[in-house]
DNA sequence: AACCTCTTGAAATGTTTTTTCAAATGTGAT
DNA sequence: ATCACATTTGAAAAAACATTTCAAGAGGTT
């Protein structure tokens, strides 16, 4: 059983912030600067545990991808319907896609119920290239 | 252009070693360890970039759960339907279901098509539970 | 064998994340 | 408001993870 959550100061400024910058996914390293910068300063180890957490409650989406080495963490909010459907993240731009096409959802249906296999679509993104990155 | 590639004996104990464990990921760690205790020992910087090379090539996929704090990496083979389909792992077990399955092909297809997005689907796995791991 | 290129491995270095713990803060009850 | 108590914070230390360095060694070609 998870413990009360306390409602503190750092916790209202990184949501804030977060959901603020929605489109945009953030290091680490880059919230801590710019909550400092923000007049709201949170210090890192409690960035750590605030994502985790927030990861975990699945507002916020986190990603590694092989280019960068530290992980990126991207405001999701209480959107019920990032649960069901599928996320594209392009490689190129950072840019995440919200896959609000019904095929998708088919998709995952068809493979719990055919393949047996229950895909956590919270956990999973579909890496690759949006439309303005492949005209390059 | 990438300079030529030579068959050296660690690459040849690493991908033997992995090759024959396919069913299975291994972390860089155990990679070591295994090598080493196989009496062909390949030392932990030749397999970072081992594995780098490994991965570019398709030979072999790297996964990052958000449980375990390492990279975890598993042999594909040269397979070239991997290169289309799509995968799922179990974040419970760990096993990788390659879901060759025209639907996901189908949905693959789709998204270029019509939402104009790229899926590489050799860098996206989707995770969730297998259905062993769905009894418990 | 001679030659050149690519690869190796141990150690050093760099980076990211987690842990620690006393102090500070949030919350509910009084 | 104040008390009592649980949770959270932040700076620093430690741990974990990954990359770089570079001289020595091995692969491939002629």
């Amino acid at each position: 059983m998870r413990s009360k959550a306390y409602n503190t100061a750092g916790k209202k400024a990184l949501i804030e912030y977060m959901a603020k910058n929605a489109n945009r996914q953030f290091t680490v390293d880059e919230l801590y600067s710019a909550l400092l910068a923000s007049g709201a300063p949170v210090g890192k180890s409690s960035l750590y545990r605030l994502l985790e957490r927030l990861v975990s409650d699945g507002a916020v989406r986190k990603f590694k991808e092989s280019e960068r080495s530290s992980a990126a963490f991207q405001y999701i909010g209480s959107d019920e319907g990032c649960s069901r459907h599928l996320h594209l993240k392009c490689a190129e731009c950072g840019k995440l896609v919200h896959l609000e096409c019904p095929n998708s959802i088919e998709l995952i249906d068809h493979i719990y119920a055919e393949h047996g296999f229950y895909v956590d679509s919270k956990k999973s993104v579909l890496y690759g290239k949006c439309k303005d990155c492949q005209t390059e």
